[in-house]
DNA sequence: CAGGATCCACTATTGGATCCCG
DNA sequence: CGGGATCCAATAGTGGATCCTG
């Protein structure tokens, strides 16, 4: 074993850091293995396996419960998948939607305000060409978001929350918001759930809160002494 | 004939902001009947003729000199055309390169600076859907790169001259550059001139300078009273 | 040929769909 | 089902090729 015992959460931040730091450079194999934990069984079908990895990894409350990951410490877990340029290969889910509670519900105490208060993201290697079992962590970026990012976020979650509240769910689609869009989260697109509608309540596809790929390459980019921590 | 007379070059920016603006709003073809100018035979066969059609609306010295439209204000000419949400469609061609003699030249001598150092654009609609002819001018925009603008494009420049200078047009593509680009300038590929190689003179397809769409999409967003001046 | 540009095949992006696990 | 995410067909973007005129 290589560092404190993962099936105990850390204690705080700086274990917690020490700990993301730990996974720097080496494999998801390397770490499968000290975990005890089997490769996936085909490839393609690894969705969702590294982020369940690091989690153990790093002693995360494991499971599905809509609290932080690491929730004495109040800090959520994102892993990222990286191209060799060190930029983000995809969005980042942040939180499912509550339709039928979005309506009268306000930025400060919303789901996503709260996720995205203190994240710990950890890139992962994710190209096409690197094995899945051969690809490295990278270095760990513990994350609270700068004012003018925060402002971005509530702009773009009010413009967003204000259409579902009004039961315009139709209009919504993933090219809104700058920083933060509505996709769908489900397991295929028949599945559906209430929601608020024109005329009352309808039958509508589960949505989601992502980040936008755009925004956390900014994020990651800021914090490797760029420059705006917005913007270009 | 709705203002001054075309064939005479305007006297001063003021009297070439009028003709100019009187454009908006009006169609290639009434514009093109009021010259006594026959409109393109095909379609796809104008390339360059909405260019020469405001050339001689505006009075500007017509002809493939290599000096600015307007010699008596300084002022270079170029239409943009615009997709329907106020966007260029198309890089923007700036000058030819002297392959020969780019290598000790200096920016603020530099053709590119030169002819940038104020602009006039005419944008254009430019939108399949809308049959050519049937196209409408937009407000006219008077440029002068603004400081952070500048230096924007002097550092572009001056990256691509030195490596032309050196010899290493090979790796020249039109990737490089922030808002400056070089691309190739001919009639056709197997066009070949004599430039700087490895070892020597190399025969290579002539090249341009162009800006890239992004950039001159700033400067629009910009004197429409955009924020920043740069950035996205 | 130099200046006026646009065309278009290919690549990069991404919105919507889908998949695994507990 | 909710949390962990990635997949991929369709669209947007653009680099290199090309076209017209004087």
């Amino acid at each position: 074993m290589s560092g404190a015992d993962p099936a105990v959460a850390p204690a705080d931040e700086p274990a917690l850091c020490r700990r993301a730091r730990g996974l720097s450079g080496r494999t998801i194999a390397e770490v499968a293995r000290e975990l005890g934990r089997a490769l996936p069984h085909a490839p393609g079908r690894a969705k969702g396996y590294v982020g369940t990895l690091v989690e153990a990894a790093l002693g995360a409350s494991a499971g599905n419960r809509s609290e932080p990951d690491f929730p004495a410490l109040g800090v959520e877990l994102k892993t990222v998948p990286m191209s060799a340029a060190g930029v983000p290969r995809e969005s980042t889910f942040v939180c499912s939607i509550a339709l039928d509670r979005v309506a009268d519900a306000e930025w400060a105490e919303s789901a996503v305000a709260r996720k995205l208060e203190r994240v710990l993201f950890i890139p992962v290697e994710s190209e096409r060409g690197v094995a899945f079992e051969a690809r490295r962590f990278g270095a760990p970026l513990l994350w609270s978001p700068a004012p003018a990012q925060r402002a971005r976020l509530r702009a773009d979650w009010e413009m967003l929350a204000d259409l579902v509240g009004r039961g315009e769910l139709d209009r919504v689609t993933a090219h809104l918001g700058v920083a933060l869009q509505i996709r769908p989260k489900a397991a295929h697109s028949r599945v559906v759930r209430l929601g608020p509608g024109e005329d009352g309540s309808v039958w509508t596809l589960p949505r989601g809160f992502y980040l936008r790929r755009t925004f956390t390459a900014s994020v990651f980019a800021t914090a490797a002494g760029g420059a705006s921590g917005m913007g270009r």
